[in-house]
DNA sequence: TATAAAAATGCAATCGGTTGCGCCTTTCTC
DNA sequence: GAGAAAGGCGCAACCGATTGCATTTTTATA
């Protein structure tokens, strides 16, 4: 017995004394094979211990039953839990994932989505990089109509599916939370807008503050990159201003920042949130760590991740039609925790 | 023009007048083909925009240029570090990424596994779930010498390459430095001992206490899955004893129940260190949040990822070989913060 | 029972690179 | 300048599954 040789569907078919074709169709729950010839088959194929070869299945097919994701960063917690969320149904459908990373540069988001159109991907799932601003290295996959899923951060006026919370109404929930709180200086740590979701969070919180007729203070809204330096470099910021021009609370786009400038504020006698209440945005573990805990939006990676995931998949097996779908908006709700609880306010 | 159709190498044989063969090679960089014809190959292959098909490639040559990376979860800062440190270095060797997660579950490890081998890895790169016994899942891979190489949370005796942090040491460094802060009543909360890494963070603590002199404590040793329930869990047992049998400090095999354990104690007007001194491992991003910040070991996750992707990358590419490594420890640091200082001892 | 229709299976081309081997040129050596 | 060695390239088989179409077998219909 050859030890090193795999075990076709030749070896099957000889076996079975079958054709290589029925073999195959038997395999694949083709139909149009009788079902005695598809037990007699798939027993065979066990006991063979024969292993598909997905390469020459490929190749002739066409299908690779494997998804490509390529993220900005894979090591935050949001974006972890949204792969985490994508593999599980990726997985329980039989598709793989092969992942990667931008790292935030566009130029290597160019080479991993070409990367991945070569590896054949039957779809993609893509979060755009800090500084992308157009989408033309993703036409190969328009062109050959690869599904691509876009989700978090999206490219505006797309045609492609995107999977998104609503970014303006979360933030403006936010926004006005912390003004019924009794905040009227409200700073708000931004993200770069060519960004949607950081665009959007911008929107929602001025538009909170219009509605509730507060002035948008010009030296309130701090663009950076949300880092932890950023959030240490706004509370520097905040504590070089005249006591009576500081902020009365910060709604930071993310909770990194927030919790990085809320320490750096407590390490300087500054009481939150009586002196400065806090909100930010994603519900990142360290929110729940942070003292007092903040207040932000749970923003689920996982259920991005799934829904993401989910939606292509069933796209490629044809039982929706991604191209009718424009954009699926998830729920993100804000979770008050004493960060910015002024009053007596109870949930 | 056919649009729709794939550029092939026979169509830059046809169009240079050579054969697919002298355009394979000339591709593949083989020095059997000569300089000239070699830039010929290449300069058309882009001007006709060619894409190589990676199936037919791995059909005939069997080699896929893709690692399987297994890990329990995907949503951690550790496994994301570590990933994000594999895929930097696969990316930049050209390999890419298959990644699954078990979800700490064996069966679906196994499952898991058995995918990968089957979508024919060059190499498998490995943590173990939580409760993984034996790893006969993982025979197939060794019979055909496919490269397999485990981190963190690796087999015990096994001949395949580890990448690991000296976790005894990490351990021992840490109680003892417990120790020298004046801590007698040290208590652990470990993992499950089945693993590697917590079976060593236990010896290290235990030897610690004996060569200081100290009892080991049989009832301050837990055993949990270390998660933010079991952190609380740990902190409503420390108040169920009586004050006089409470420990001094507490040594957690992770970050997050070293937190949530002092939160819950906080919460309760304990004083840390004061009353209980703490010390986490990991050095998960929350350590630096928690206030007083945790003390604890730095597992630099990126680095493990870099020197697991890379060995097994050398060894793809024969540039050396994992069979002679058995294992590979990298430095862990501890990493002295408010939390275990309760003499006025400087790092 | 003959015949049409339907079901089941086989044939053989195909997907697109890879590679052992052989053939034809150069280049080198004495 | 002859013979050997090296260099450069092509032939054709091959990797293993898929699939349009032809063929055979079975079932249904008259």
């Amino acid at each position: 017995m050859p030890e090193d040789r795999e075990v076709t569907i030749y070896d099957i078919a000889k076996y079975l004394n079958l054709s290589a074709a029925t073999v195959s169709r038997g395999l694949n729950d083709n139909p149009m094979i009788s079902k005695t010839t598809r037990k007699k088959i798939v027993d065979a194929a066990k006991s063979l211990g024969y292993q598909s070869n997905t390469f020459a299945s490929s190749l002739r097919s066409k299908q690779t039953h494997t998804l490509g994701v390529l993220v900005p960063r894979l090591n935050s917690h949001f974006m972890s839990s949204v792969l985490a969320g994508m593999e599980d149904v990726a997985n329980r459908h039989g598709y793989n994932l092969i992942i990667a990373q931008s790292l935030e540069d566009v130029e290597k988001e160019k080479l991993n989505a070409a990367t991945m159109f070569n590896k054949r991907v039957d779809g993609l799932l893509i979060s755009l990089s800090y500084n992308t601003k157009e989408i033309t290295h993703l036409d190969p996959f328009f062109q050959r109509k690869i599904p691509v899923v876009f989700f978090d951060r999206v490219p505006p006026h797309n045609e492609s599916t995107s999977i998104v919370i609503n970014n303006f109404s979360a933030a403006y929930a936010i926004t006005k939370h912390l003004i019924e709180q009794g905040c009227s200086r409200i700073m708000h740590l931004g993200g770069n807008v060519l960004r949607n979701v950081y665009q959007e969070r911008l929107n929602g919180y001025q538009q909170a503050l219009r509605d509730y007729n507060l002035p948008f203070i010009e030296q309130f809204h701090l663009t950076s990159t949300l880092s932890e330096q950023a959030g240490t470099d706004a509370a520097r910021y905040i504590l070089d201003l005249p006591p009576e021009e500081r902020p009365d609370a910060v709604f930071s786009a993310n909770d990194t920042a927030a919790v990085y400038c809320m320490l750096a504020l407590k390490a300087e006698g500054l009481r939150i949130p009586e002196d400065v209440a806090f909100a930010g945005f994603n519900n990142d573990p360290i929110s729940r760590v942070i003292e007092p805990n903040l207040t932000t939006i749970d923003y689920p990676g996982d259920i991005v991740g799934n829904t993401a995931a989910t939606n292509i998949i069933n796209h490629l097996k044809g039982l929706s039609n991604l191209y009718t779908t424009n954009s699926i908006t998830l729920r993100a709700d804000l979770v008050i925790r004493a960060s910015s609880l002024k009053t007596n306010y109870k949930n």
